[in-house]
DNA sequence: ACGATGATGAAC
DNA sequence: TTCATCATCGTA
């Protein structure tokens, strides 16, 4: 069993959807290598009101894909060095998205994308096998036990958001 | 605990 | 135009 996802997986809230990604398998394709890696640690940024979210302060160029019907990529570079991979949410006009944070055997929201080689030039791209970079069902079957929630990283300086538990961890 | 390293956005 | 901040990581 072995399915692509497709824009309607991702046109719904970003909680769901962070659920719903665990298990399934990061693939990306670099020339004629393929990898493909299972996704185990995601975060959800909510819309406008999340303070967390790049989204709450408005639209900019940069946070522009968020805003975007869910299904394509926003890839932004922080701390000077890093780039990191999040999938758009949500109907189009509700900025939303899901960070991953790591993969099996591949910690670290930074590390998985200098090991993928994943950088601007999947920004604003849809989440599709034409663009070397999509998500695949493979039967994975994830049990509610088999996943840890909490608070986001990095984000203390978002108050009351800062402590929801939007974190999806695979034990 | 902290430096690397530069884009971003808000203030001025 | 300046400046603090930053969805991080590696080294100490």
């Amino acid at each position: 069993m072995r399915r692509i996802l497709g824009p309607r997986f991702f046109r719904r809230d970003a909680l769901t959807v962070a659920r719903a990604l665990l298990g399934k398998f990061l693939v990306r394709r670099v020339g004629r290598k393929e990898t493909a890696l299972m996704i185990t640690d995601v975060e959800a940024y909510l819309g406008l009101e999340d303070k967390a979210s790049h989204a709450s302060r408005g639209k900019t160029k940069r946070n522009a894909p968020m805003f975007a019907a869910g299904g394509r990529w926003y890839v932004y570079f922080t701390y000077g060095m890093h780039w990191i991979l999040n999938a758009v949410t949500g109907p189009e006009g509700h900025p939303s998205g899901v960070m991953f944070r790591g993969l099996e055997g591949l910690q670290g929201p930074a590390r998985l994308t200098k090991a993928l080689r994943i950088s601007k030039r999947q920004n604003d791209t849809p989440i599709a096998r034409a663009t070397g970079l999509w998500i695949e069902d493979r039967g994975v079957r994830v049990p509610k036990s088999r996943i840890k929630r909490g608070p986001r990283i990095g984000v203390d300086y978002a108050g009351d958001w800062a402590k929801k538990p939007y974190r999806f961890k695979l034990l």
